[in-house]
RNA sequence: GCGGGUAUGGCGGAAUUGGCAGACGCGCAAGAUUUAGGAUCUUGUGUUUUCACGUGCAGGUUCGAUCCCUGUUACCCGCACCA
C-alpha cells in the first residue's frame, strides 16, 4: 500500500478489532486500570454531528496510548436516549418512541463504529432500557428514603412551547434552553431533589480535583455561596421580619426595608386589614406575578418599581430608628429570606431605589461620595455614623455586629447559596416513570424495590394534555393501582424524570453493565472508580456535571459507590464551527456531515483533521482544504515505506528526531495538544523525505506514534511490514534522552539585544569557547569592532548576547 | 453590572522558569510531470525597493518582551436585581 487506501482497509480493521475484542476492558486485571469517559450522546434523528468525533477521537487517542503503555483501559460508550426531540417526533409521526430510539441508536452506532474508536462495545448502555432505568428508579427511591426527594407545590418554570416544566439550570435568559420558547411561571406540585443539601460539599470537594479552572469557577459561581447574617426587624404589626444581608456592618445605614411581593407576611397583613393602601399593594403583586422570566430579565438595569406599605413599618433593632417597608420585585422571594434591609449608601440597587423614591441615604463607611453613587468597597474605608462600630474596618465591624446581634438574640451569621433544589418532575411521556404511588390514606408511598422497574406503558397519544399533565395520566388502568402499604386504592405518579436522570449515574453502570442484582457489583466499582479522565462540553458544567456529582456523592454516603467524587479530571473541548466561522446549523447552510468526510477521505483523515484543526479547547472553523492536507500526510506516510533501507538507525539526525518526536507526542497527548503532536510527526516526515531513506525500525516506530491518531492506516502498514500482532496492542515507544541529543546546536547571537547572526557549535560547548567562537564570526565581528564589551550573556543551548558601548 | 477568557501573516494556528516570532497545515506564486485534474513532485511565500519594521493600542521593567508590570480598546463565553 503506497497511499491510504481507506476504501479497502477501514472496515477491514474495524472488523478485526471487533472479532478479536481488542479493546475489551478486563475486570480485576492486575494491570493498572484507567477509566476514560466521553459524554454519551443523545441519539437524535439527525445522526452524528461533525462535532461529536472531536471529543471522541481525543479520548480515543488518550485511551489507545494508555493501552499501549500497559494500562487496563475502560473506554465505554452508550446512549442517553430519553428526551424531547424523540417524543416530539413520535407525536408528529405517530410512532412509538421506543422504535424511533432503536432506529436512531442503530444509526449512531454504525456511524461511530465507522470512525474506528476503541470503545469496549460489550459494555454499551442505554438509558431507555428497562434493565437500566430500573436502577435509575432505584436511586430515586433511595433519595426519597433519605429525605432528599420530596414533593412540593411550587412556582416552576414552564416552557410554553415544549409544554414542559424546566429546572432552573434549563432556563437561559428567561427562555427554554432547548427550544428558545418563552418561559412562564406556573404553580405545580413537583418532585424535587435536595441538591442544596450538598451545596457546600460540591464546592469544597472541587479543591482536590483536576478540573479545568474555568469549570471549577463556573460551578462555584453557579452554587453561589455567600456569607452574611440573618437579622430580625420588629414591625409595628407585632410580627418580626427576618432579613438576610451580607453587609451586617452597614446596619446603621439601613433607611428602609424591602420585601418581595410574594412574601407571606404581606398576605397576612393584607388579610388582617393592617395595610391602608391595600389596593395599590395588591395591584403591584398582581403585576409582578404576571411577569415572565424573560420580561423580568429584561427589567435589569431598568428603573426600579415598588410600593410603600401604609400602616406597617419596621424598627432597626440596633439603632432603634423607625423605617418604612416597601415591596418591590427587585427582591426575590426565592433567595435568602425574601426580605432585605436597604442600605442605599452602600448597595447600588438600594441606591437606585432610594433616589427614585426620595429616601434618605446615610453614609456609614467613609471612602466614597454617597450622593453620587453607592460606595461598595469592602477592602478599604472605616465605619462612621454607626455608634459603637465607628472607626472599625468593614471586616472588624462585621464580626462585632454579629457578636452583638447574637448577644441580643436578634440575629446570627448565615451562609446562603444561589443553588436551588432540582425540579425533577416532567409532565411528559418519554422518560423514566417516577416510582411512587399516591394513596388516600398513606400519602406518597414508594413502589417496592422488587417491583422495579416501573415500565413505561404503551399509550396511544404522546402529546401532553391541555392541563399540562403527562400523557400517562390518561391511562386509567395503569394509573389506578393498589397501595403497597395498606392495599387500598391508590394512584400511580404520572410524572416522569428529566433527561438528566439517566446520565447522572451511567458511568457507574459501565463498570458492570449487565448486573441484574445491583446497579453494579461493589467490587467492580471499587476496581474501576473513579473515572480517571472525563471530557465533555462546557454547556454541561452547571447541568449534567453538577447533577452527577451530586448523585455520586449521595451514593457514596449510602455506601453504594467507593469514592466521594466520580471524576478525577475534567477537560472540555471547543466547538467545530462552519466554514464561515458561525455555528453549524441547517438554516445557515454550513453543516458538514461526518459520513461524507469518511467516505471521501477515510476515517483516519477525519480523525487526524479534527485533532489538527486547532487548540482542542477552543472552537475552530471547518476548512475543507485543510482536510485534504491531512489526507496528503497520510498518503505520504504510506508512500514513505518505499524509502525503507536496512535496519537499526539510518542517521543521527533521524534517530534524534524520532526520539524528540516520542517525547513530544507522548507529552502532547497527555496535555491534549493534539495539533502540535501531529505537527511534530509531519515535520519529522518532511525530514525523512529530505534525507531520502530510513530503516524499517525507524518506520515502525513512526507508525506506532501515529497509531492512536490514525489507527486504520498504521495497523495496515504494520501488518504489511511483518509487525507482530495488532499494532493497537503493541508497546508504546520509550523515549531515550541520550538518543535525542543533537551533536550540533545553532546559537543565536545578539548584540545589544538585536539578533545579528547565528553560529553552529558542538552540543556540549562551554561558555568561554562559545563566546570566542561567536566573536570570531565574521558577521558578528563587524558589530563588535571598535566597541567595548560591557556584558556577555550565555544561555546554554540557545543564545549568546553581547552588550557593547 | 459581576465572573472567566481571547487578541500573532491572506486563513487555522506554533513559540513558557523572558532567549532566532510565524513551527505544522491551508491558501497563493513559479516550475516539473500529466490527455486531463480539486492528482503528484520541486522551489518560494510576514511587511518593505533599501535602511528597517513587525505579536490589538499606549507606556514601563530588561542586554533581550508574543511572554512580566501599568493603563486602554475590541471581541467571545458564563451568570445576571442572589441583598
Amino acid at each position: 500500500m503506497t497511499r491510504y487506501e481507506f476504501e479497502q482497509i477501514d472496515k477491514k480493521w474495524q472488523d478485526i478489532w471487533d472479532e478479536k475484542q481488542a479493546f475489551r476492558a478486563e475486570d480485576f486485571s492486575p494491570k493498572p486500570k484507567y477509566f476514560t469517559l466521553v459524554e454519551f450522546p443523545y441519539p437524535s434523528g439527525q445522526g452524528l454531528h461533525i462535532g461529536h468525533p472531536r471529543p471522541y477521537t481525543a479520548m480515543d487517542i488518550i485511551s489507545r496510548k494508555k493501552r499501549m503503555q500497559g494500562y487496563n483501559v475502560l473506554f465505554p460508550m452508550g446512549w442517553d436516549a430519553f428526551g424531547l426531540p424523540t417524543e416530539n417526533y413520535a407525536i408528529k409521526t405517530k410512532t412509538n418512541p421506543e422504535i424511533i430510539t432503536e432506529r436512531n441508536i442503530n444509526h449512531f452506532r454504525e456511524q461511530i463504529k465507522s470512525l474506528g474508536l476503541s470503545f469496549d462495545w460489550s459494555r454499551e448502555v442505554n438509558t431507555t432500557d428497562p434493565d437500566y432505568y430500573k436502577w435509575t428508579q432505584w436511586i430515586f427511591l433511595q433519595l426519597y428514603r433519605h429525605g432528599l426527594a420530596y414533593k412540593k407545590e411550587m412556582t416552576v418554570n414552564f416552557c410554553t412551547s415544549c409544554k414542559i416544566v424546566l429546572a432552573n439550570e434549563e432556563v437561559v435568559n428567561g427562555r427554554c434552553e432547548r427550544c428558545g420558547g418563552e418561559v412562564v411561571h406556573k404553580v405545580k406540585s413537583q418532585w424535587m431533589l435536595k441538591i442544596t443539601a450538598y451545596a457546600q460539599r460540591l464546592i469544597d470537594d472541587l479543591a482536590d480535583l483536576d478540573f479545568l479552572p474555568r469549570v471549577k469557577t463556573q460551578e462555584i459561581n453557579w452554587i453561589g455561596r455567600s456569607e452574611g447574617a440573618e437579622v430580625d426587624f420588629p414591625t409595628s404589626s407585632g410580627d418580626k421580619v427576618t432579613v438576610y444581608t451580607t453587609r451586617p456592618d452597614t446596619i446603621f445605614g439601613a433607611t428602609y426595608m424591602v420585601m418581595s411581593p410574594e412574601h407571606a407576611l404581606i398576605q397576612k397583613w393584607l388579610d388582617a386589614g393592617l395595610i391602608k393602601n391595600a389596593d395599590e399593594v395588591k395591584a403591584y403583586q398582581a403585576e409582578a406575578a404576571k411577569k415572565s422570566d424573560f420580561e423580568r430579565t429584561e427589567m435589569v438595569d431598568k428603573e426600579k418599581t415598588g410600593v410603600c406599605l401604609d400602616g406597617v413599618s419596621a424598627t432597626d433593632p440596633i439603632s432603634g430608628a423607625d423605617i418604612p417597608i416597601f415591596i418591590s420585585d427587585y427582591v426575590l422571594a426565592t433567595y435568602g429570606t425574601g426580605a432585605i434591609m436597604a442600605v442605599p449608601a452602600h448597595d447600588t440597587r438600594d441606591w437606585d431605589f432610594a433616589k427614585k423614591f426620595n429616601l434618605p441615604i446615610i453614609e456609614v463607611i467613609k471612602g466614597g461620595d454617597v450622593e453620587k453613587g453607592a460606595y461598595t468597597d469592602v477592602a478599604e474605608g472605616t465605619l462612621v455614623n454607626s455608634g459603637f462600630l465607628d472607626g472599625m474596618s468593614v471586616a472588624e465591624a462585621k464580626r462585632a455586629i454579629i457578636d452583638k446581634m447574637e448577644e441580643m438574640g436578634i440575629g446570627h451569621s448565615k451562609v446562603n447559596f444561589k443553588l436551588r433544589d432540582w425540579v425533577f418532575s416532567r409532565q411528559r411521556y418519554w422518560g423514566e416513570p417516577v416510582p411512587m404511588v399516591s394513596c388516600e390514606k398513606c400519602g406518597w408511598v414508594p413502589v417496592p424495590e422488587d417491583q422495579l422497574p416501573v415500565r413505561l406503558p404503551p399509550v396511544e397519544h404522546y402529546e401532553p394534555t391541555d392541563d399540562g399533565e403527562s400523557p400517562l395520566s390518561k391511562l386509567t388502568d395503569w394509573v389506578n393501582t393498589t397501595c403497597p402499604r395498606c392495599g387500598g386504592p391508590a394512584k400511580r405518579e404520572t410524572d416522569t424524570m428529566p433527561n438528566w436522570a439517566g446520565s447522572s449515574w451511567y458511568f457507574l453502570r459501565y463498570c458492570d453493565p449487565h448486573n441484574d442484582k445491583a446497579l453494579a457489583d461493589p467490587e467492580k466499582l471499587k476496581y474501576w472508580m473513579p473515572v480517571d479522565w472525563y471530557n465533555g462540553g462546557m454547556e454541561h458544567v452547571t447541568l449534567h456535571l453538577l447533577y452527577s456529582r451530586f448523585w455520586a456523592k449521595f451514593l457514596y454516603d449510602i455506601d453504594i459507590v467507593p469514592t466521594k467524587e466520580p471524576y478525577l479530571k475534567r477537560t472540555a473541548h471547543g466547538m467545530i464551527l462552519g466554514e464561515n466561522g458561525e455555528k453549524m446549523s441547517k438554516s445557515r447552510g454550513n453543516v458538514i456531515n461526518p459520513d461524507d468526510i469518511v467516505s471521501q477521505y477515510g476515517a483516519d483523515t477525519l480523525r487526524l483533521y479534527e485533532m489538527f484543526i486547532g487548540d482542542f479547547e477552543k472552537s475552530a472553523p471547518w476548512s475543507p482544504d485543510a482536510v485534504r492536507g491531512c489526507k496528503r500526510f497520510l498518503d505520504r506516510t504510506a508512500a514513505m515505506q518505499m524509502l525503507i533501507k536496512g535496519k537499526g538507525s539510518s542517521s543521527k539526525k533521524i534517530e534524534s528526531g524520532l526520539h524528540k518526536a516520542i517525547k513530544k507526542v507522548t507529552e502532547d497527548i497527555d496535555s491534549m495538544k493534539f495539533n502540535t503532536a501531529i505537527a511534530a510527526l509531519m515535520a519529522l516526515e518532511n525530514d525523512i523525505y529530505d534525507q531520502g531513506s530510513l530503516t524499517i525500525d525507524e518506520y515502525m516506530t513512526f507508525i506506532t506514534l501515529l497509531n492512536p491518531f490514525a489507527p486504520h492506516i498504521t495497523e495496515e502498514l504494520w501488518a504489511d511490514l511483518g509487525g507482530e500482532g495488532l499494532l493497537s496492542l503493541a508497546k508504546w515507544p520509550e523515549y531515550d534522552e541520550s538518543k535525542a541529543a543533537d551533536e550540533e546546536i545553532t546559537y543565536a547571537v545578539q548584540v545589544n539585544g538585536k539578533l545579528r547572526g547565528t553560529v553552529n557549535m558542538p552540543a556540549g560547548i562551554e561558555k568561554d569557547d562559545a563566546l570566542a567562537a561567536a566573536k570570531a564570526d565574521d558577521r558578528i565581528k563587524g558589530y563588535l569592532d571598535g566597541k567595548t564589551i560591557v556584558k556577555e550573556i550565555f544561555v546554554p543551548g540557545r543564545l549568546i548576547s553581547f552588550v557593547v558601548k
